[in-house]
DNA sequence: CATCGTTGGTACAACGTTGTAAAGACCCAG
DNA sequence: CTGGGTCTTTACAACGTTGTACCAACGATG
């Protein structure tokens, strides 16, 4: 592998000058640049980016930690990410967490600030203040997960708006008895998503109730189907369902169907995250669709916000848009 | 951020030292040892992988290059690549390049032998000849896409022998109006599993109707609904597909409910690639279930292997097995 | 007590790059 | 032809790490 000395030797030029022409610097003469040039081509020369960041004291690469790429709102953010981030010349490092707040520690503390220029956490079980005591040494932003009260930029919607405009639609359906799935001890997003959930029903003057709300301890479909099948099975079941994910609700579409009851006739179903193939679900899928490519755009310019700024900028909280995708299952 | 010479400092030693305790390295008294290790905690020194990975001439990371991680296929696989690359201490790089050929040449190209040990791509429209010309100059590895004429290692599955069993099913099924969708000018895997369906097809006396062959330029849900509802409006409509994909798959079981055609009743519908979501499509999908954990630790192994071995080792193309996942989409 | 091998420690150079500072070449005005 | 400025090039150091070579101390051996 060539490196800017091979160049330099054949070109009968300094390193400097070599690497002056690699940078573009202004003021090389016209005869050298062009005999550096064809020693470029001939040598085949590569930057070491490893060099050059050593040098430079940057990486030019952003760590993502999410918790799973199989997750389908997962693997379609971190594709945006990657475009996003590619814009800025940015490569793009991504760590798996699957969900254990373990290893969404261990894997901040090991990545440190050698390896990455910044980080874009998705976090599952982790809470904001667990980067204090982390101190990363590197900007970090938070996406969908959210404490206030600790310093950190955060990207994402405001879940308990989104999760009313959700209730709210079943609502306007003239749907009475809504249920929701996906309540969970103490995942942020889906303490949020109950709030909206409780907030629209006492809103229009309709109860609460308690089985009503079934808890589901991990958002995949399978989870669905079984919080499904469980409310169908209840003596008065709901005649709607808001779940806190697109995963949960399509799971909750298969209970119906093996259980014999029609969507969305006789129970409508909301979910969340708008994933591809909720599109094509049967019956389609009504859902809550954040803007995924506004979210990823933004990590990425509060990243570079924080980098120029430094330490002392105000953490940011960006919302972005969502939207409510009316589809067959409420229709 | 705390170098070794910050630490040496503290400790009072030189800087090889500390570094030697930090590599375990066996001959440092206990004194020493103790004062080092204390002064490694309270700096929290952090080595600098760039600067050792610019010493130690690798870089600890590998990139995986692949179409779209939106792409469920690909979202799934990604993820256990880097389960896969974890154990071995590996940091994953992922590059998308959206199958435009012109994209799969640059990231190749511009990933170079710096930034990474060794590639894993997953190629859309690269064939392997190209490869030839443009030497990364770091060991790859294929994924899927084959082309036996070039010294490239590959892992994948039988494409032709997995078309072939699906086929069967669908023959097994006392069906004899087999489409395909998901042909494709250029796109290898594409040509495998074709000549599968073909050879089936033939060795049960069936004819190859050219008009039950459906091309797909892209293999997403739509693509797959289009197809189907071309087919379903010929004037004799197949009663089974083979289609090369789940997505495909998925957008034909929409197009023949919204054509009013039932699944597996009028058409059985056979998919490939046993995506996640496919199990609780609606009706669930049969499909062809490549052992994607086994395909990652193969490509994994591979790299090694060639790490080790150096360019002289033989290619060598590993055959990982695959199932066939019988669903209500042919019950 | 001289010698040797083992153990423990250090200085230096090198990986490939770029910023700094300084020196050399050139040109033009005085 | 001198002085000053503008261009052009270069040597050197440094980023943080580790391999090599070497030195020093030590106990054991003859």
């Amino acid at each position: 592998m060539a490196t800017l000395k091979d160049v330099a030797r054949l070109a009968g030029v300094s390193v400097k000058t070599v690497s002056n022409v690699v940078n573009g610097y202004e003021f090389v003469k016209p005869d050298n640049r062009r005999r550096v040039e064809e020693a470029l081509a001939t040598t085949g020369y590569r930057p070491n980016i490893g060099a050059r960041n050593l040098r430079r004291g940057r990486t030019g690469s952003l760590a993502l930690v999410l918790p799973e790429l199989s997750i389908p709102y997962f693997g379609e953010m971190a594709g945006l990410v990657l475009e996003a981030a590619q814009e800025h010349e940015w490569n793009v490092l991504i760590e798996q967490t699957l969900g254990t707040r373990e290893r969404e520690r261990a894997t901040l503390a090991a990545l440190g600030p050698h390896m990455i220029d910044a980080a874009i956490v998705s976090p599952e079980a982790l809470h904001s203040r667990d980067f204090d005591e982390l101190d990363p040494g590197i900007p970090v932003v938070m996406l969908g997960e959210h404490s206030v009260d600790v310093p950190i930029d955060h990207v994402g919607i405001d879940n308990v708006r989104a999760a009313r405009v959700a209730t709210q639609h079943l609502i306007d359906l003239g749907r009475r008895r809504i249920a929701a799935i996906g309540a969970h001890p103490y995942r942020g997003t889906a303490t949020q998503r109950l709030e909206g959930y409780r907030s629209a029903l006492t809103a229009a003057g309709l109860p609460v109730r308690h089985d009503l709300i079934v808890q589901a301890l991990n958002y995949h479909r399978r989870d669905g189907a079984e919080a499904m099948a469980h409310l169908l099975s209840l003596p008065e079941p709901p005649d709607a369902v808001f779940c806190f994910n697109d995963l949960l609700a399509i799971g909750a579409l298969r209970a119906a169907a093996e259980h014999g009851t029609r969507v969305p006739q006789q129970v409508a179903v909301v979910g969340f995250d708008n994933n591809e193939e909720s599109a094509y679900s049967m019956p389609s899928l009504t859902t809550i669709a954040p803007d995924k490519a506004a979210i990823a755009h933004s990590a990425v310019d509060l990243i570079r916000r924080r980098i120029k700024g430094g330490q002392e900028l105000d953490p940011e909280d960006v919302q972005t848009p969502f939207s409510l995708e009316i589809r067959e299952s409420t229709r």
